[in-house]
Order: C-alpha cells, then structure tokens, then sequence
DNA sequence: GTCTATACATCGATAGAC
DNA sequence: GTCTATCGATGTATAGAC
C-alpha cells in the first residue's frame, strides 16, 4: 500500500495524456514535464526511466480497462442474455475509452509483453483459468439453445464486431460520409444490429 | 512514368522494412542506411526528409494493399456468393500482410491523413463513389434473398470478423494458448466459422 | 550519384546546489 | 523534493570532395 503523492498524480496524468496521444516512441520527457507543470529531473526522480514510466502508466490504465471489461461478463447462464449484455457492455465501455483502444493496438504492435502481463493479472484477479466464455457458449451447444459452431471463433468474432468500427474510427469516418462513430445514434443502432447478427447466426 | 533506379529500390525496400517493424517514430534512418548498404547521406539525397521517406512507402505500400483489397470484391450479384468469396479473398489476403494491417492502424492511430489519401485514390481508380458493397447488399434486401438490416452496419462487421483476429493477433495467442492466427488450420475454420455465422445472420 | 565529415538540434538522463 | 545546468548519445540534415 505505497502511498502516492501529489506531484507523482500529476505526473501519471500529464504521462497518460501524451502517451495517448502520442505513443511511447512519439512522446517527449519535456511535454510530460511541462504538462505537469515540473522538470524533467523530477520524472527522472520518481520513476527511473520513460520506460519505467510508461509500463507504470501502461499497467494502470490498461488494468483498470480490462478489470471493467471482465467484470461486464453476465453472470448469468442463459447464452441469450450473455451475449445481448455483454455486446452492449462492451460497446458501452470501449466508446468511453476510445483512445484506450488505440492505445493498447499500439503496445500489441509492438510486442505486447506488458499487455500479455496485465491479462495475466487480471485473469488472476477474477480467477479466470480461460476465456470466461467458453463454458457458457459450450454448455449452450450441448443444450441445444444454440447450433454447433466453433466457441472459440465466436468469441473472437463477438469481439471483432464490437471493438472493429473504434479501432477503424478514424477512417471509417473518412471513407463513409456521414458517420459518426462515437454518436448516441450510431452506438445504439450498432448494438442492435451487432447483436441480431451474432444471435441469428448462432440459432440451431 | 518516371523510372526508378536500383538505389531507391534499395532504400525502399529497406525503409519499409524499418517502418513496418518499428513505426514512423521509432524507425532510424540509420538502420535503414545500414539494411539498403547505404549511407544515410544518401538517404537525403533521394529522398527529401524522413517525412518525405515514410509517406512514400506508405502510399506505395498501403494503395497496393488496397487495390488488391477492393478487387477482391466479387463481380456477381448473387449475394451469398459475394459473401463467401470476399470474406475467403479478405482473410486470405490480410494473412499474406498481418504486419501491413498493423501498419496501418498505426498510422490512423496518428490521425490517419495518407491513409485518407490512399483511400480516396483507390476509389477514383476504381470508379468508387460509395463502399462497393452496399448497393449488392440494399437490392439482396429488396429481393427479399436477405432479412431486412442496416448496410453499413453489416459491412463494418464482416471487416471486423475478418480483419480482428490478426490485429490482435500477438494478443489472441497469448491469451489463448495453443492457437496459431497464421495457421492454415486457423485460416481454413476462421472461413467457414465467418461466413456461416454472417450468412446465417442474416437469413429472412 | 556516392561518399566522408560534420553541423545542429534534441533526446533521455544525471550531477549538484538548495 | 525540487530546481538549474549540462553531459553524452543519437537523431536528422547538409556541405563539399570525388
């Protein structure tokens, strides 16, 4: 339980803001530090290096990220009800944070060591041996509520359709007239229709 | 037609390697001296600045990427047929560049402008003034051969199931061991898994 | 066109006063 | 803990000989 200081807050924040923005290679010592209104020999005081301080503000904010994507997995059994909310869920999440997206595409890129870490964590943290899931999607095939199929392409596929257009936002925006990605609008119209797809395209 | 000799060939080559791998920020022109067996006097001399360098592979790269993408797109009406061979072509081809995939989505990540530019070139060329889906898609509606959806919506979740997978590729395979995104196993039953889940989706 | 040598800026990181 | 000043490395870019 190490307490943190005030200039040590106000560091992560300025350090989340242009990592964000920026990405770890595109982000600068000097704009933290004047974004937190301090020195550059102050980052290197209280964390050792930009990596250190990047992997600290990766950890935190990522973690807290996926903690709440977990935590958004129904609890119930009933497949119907699993994948109308957590498609809902997720899309709520995810256009909360699109930037978050982005951000974690880019650690992936590059290697994804601390990303493979905070899954980790958090599998942990909730107890998860595999995806949360895969039971649930098997159970449904073996009761006959859905036809037989592949949990594992489902999941990936549930995953795909929800987090694809903020991933694609920039250009989407580009290449379709009109569209507005992170509109009240187009997230409930996209829910609809992300969930239909998917539950029409699972009936036995 | 200007011609281009075996030097810039070289750099090129060599810069899109450097680019690919680590991204605009983090690529160093003298790595790509080093690869093209140049020196990064060079480097200057053909190519103006490391901007000038990196919009060029971009552009080269990217509009091959997407020409080849948009051809893809199957002649015939019949929409099942569409379906099953875009969604096959798609996959295909993303497997044959999953870096190129990455590489894009860094470069939306910073604002997305070449990306922009590509796009449009690609429909001028093309002879493109909307997505060339859609129009298949509203008249299997009116036909009745599909139930009745949102377009735009069903176009950016058949490029999300297709494309998801090998963007978070390095994630998948952490998260899920024993999975392989580049395997022909995977590939073969990520076709099937896809389309049946779409085209099941969307039955009347 | 291609090289060496170097200018010039900026980066991350540290030393040392307070 | 916080600052100023500065180091050493490295980056992009250019000048000038060949």
């Amino acid at each position: 339980m190490e307490s943190t200081t005030e200039t040590e807050t106000k560091i992560i924040q300025a350090a989340t803001e242009v990592f964000l923005e920026k990405g770890k290679d595109g982000a600068r010592m000097q704009e933290i530090a004047q974004k937190a209104d301090i020195n550059k020999a102050l980052l290197h005081y209280y964390f050792r290096s930009k990596d250190k301080l990047y992997e600290t503000v990766f950890r935190e904010r990522v973690f807290r990220f996926l903690d709440e994507l977990f935590s958004s997995v129904p609890k119930t059994d009933d497949i119907e009800t699993v994948l109308k909310e957590f498609t809902e869920n997720y899309i709520d999440l995810i256009s909360t944070h699109p930037e978050l997206v982005r951000f974690i595409l880019w650690e992936i890129r590059q290697g994804g060591q601390f990303m493979g870490d905070a899954l980790k964590d958090i599998f942990e943290k909730h107890g998860f041996t595999k995806f949360p899931f895969l039971d649930k999607v098997q159970n449904a095939i073996q009761a006959g509520t859905i036809r037989s199929l592949d949990p594992l392409h489902l999941i990936i596929s549930v995953i795909g359709v929800c987090v694809y257009p903020f991933i694609a936002q920039p250009l989407l925006e580009k290449a379709i007239p009109g569209i507005q990605i992170s509109s009240a609008n187009f997230l409930q119209k996209r829910k609809e229709e992300v969930f239909k797809l998917i539950w029409e395209g699972i009936q036995p």
